[in-house]
DNA sequence: CGAATTTGACCCGCGC
DNA sequence: GCGCGGGTCAAATTCG
């Protein structure tokens, strides 16, 4: 029932969330089938008729060494992001042990009927999955919803997120993306680590709740159950969108980053950069700054890197397909 | 100074 | 009907 090979732990990572960055090896090996090199050097001409007085072998003969410098330069990069890689799934894999020795021990407790509120207990039994996904959701059944219609409009979808924080921190803070508003704050019977009520700072035009709450065995654990759908985009998409706007302005290089229920998806095409810059004097630009492309590289992972929505997103959607996971191993 | 957070009071449903 | 407990409100406070 346990699956505790690396290589299966792996083939999750794998399938939950598309760690794909899209990297291309050799970027300048698309940009080169659109442009071969005699064209761009007759592009060059184009800009600097002295430069014809060079002939054609020295500029092909810089043009390949700065094209072989470009292409080890970018394959020491991916290297260094595949060792990335490797360590985010070594720490996963630690990180998911844990959670399965957490589970194992607390599986009873979480399964038996707790001394919660009826609607509460209703909706949370609505939902088959016990939203262990990240980003779960789940729909009601038609027994309740007579019964309680108007409420379950209002509470049409319920999810939880699971998200493991560093056990001194003391925020009940679940960085998901959205900007939610504290309203509330209770500390609740069955658990001792007070409870937070959010709502969606787009409130009231958007209706979703959020609570976060410790995990009563592990404290390191958030506990964030949300009530009902954003009716706006995800903060981080328009952000997202705006930084990629931004980046294209200097450098065409296209980002995109999303969280949705299968997970979150963070596209970097370095590729298209190249194919969006055909023209003469982009091309031109480009040759002429490898070290601005390579900070631009540089400065967008950074970006990534540091941004908590980013880092949030990743955490939610490991520590939640964990969660689904150990779930389906356990059904 | 406006926005966000805190926190005690209040509301409401549920069980006895 | 009453008490309990979760959820919400809103005035006070803090923060940028």
């Amino acid at each position: 029932m346990k699956t505790t090979s690396t290589s299966a732990a792996m083939d999750y990572s794998s399938s939950w969330v598309d760690t794909s960055l899209d990297l291309n090896i050799n970027p300048r090996r698309s940009n080169d089938d659109d442009v071969p090199v005699q064209a761009r050097v007759g592009l060059a001409k184009e800009g600097q008729s002295n430069f014809m007085e060079l002939g054609r072998k020295v500029s092909v003969k810089d043009e390949t060494g700065a094209l072989v410098e470009e292409l080890n330069r970018v394959s020491a990069e991916n290297k260094k992001l595949t060792e990335m890689l490797s360590v985010m799934c070594e720490n996963y894999n630690a990180l998911r042990s844990q959670l399965m020795d957490f589970m194992s021990k607390n599986q009873d407790k979480e399964l038996s009927p707790s001394r919660k509120r009826k609607s509460e207990s209703s909706n949370n039994n609505n939902d088959n999955t016990i939203a262990m996904n990240g980003i779960s959701e789940s729909s009601s059944t038609d027994e309740e919803s007579c019964k309680k219609s108007r409420e379950e409009v209002i509470k049409a979808k319920i999810s939880r997120a699971y998200v493991r924080t560093e056990a001194n921190d003391t925020s009940l803070v679940v960085k998901d993306g959205y900007q939610w508003r504290k309203y509330g704050q209770k500390v609740t019977r069955d658990n001792p680590s007070p409870r937070a009520y959010f709502k969606c700072s787009f409130a009231p035009s958007c209706p979703v709740k959020k609570k976060v709450q410790r995990s009563i065995e592990d404290q390191s654990v958030l506990v964030a159950t949300y009530e009902g759908e954003h009716n706006h985009p995800h903060p981080s998409q328009m952000e997202a969108t705006s930084a990629a706007t931004r980046s294209l302005t200097i450098g065409s290089v296209p980002c995109s980053a999303s969280l949705g229920s299968s997970g979150p998806t963070i596209t970097l095409d370095l590729t298209k950069s190249s194919k969006s810059n055909n023209d003469a004097r982009s091309s031109k630009s480009r040759m002429e700054a490898p070290e601005a492309r390579q900070f631009l590289v540089e400065q967008m992972a950074s970006s990534l890197t540091k941004d908590p929505n980013f880092t949030a997103a990743l955490a939610a959607a490991i520590s939640g397909r964990m969660l689904q996971q150990n779930n389906t191993e356990k059904w």
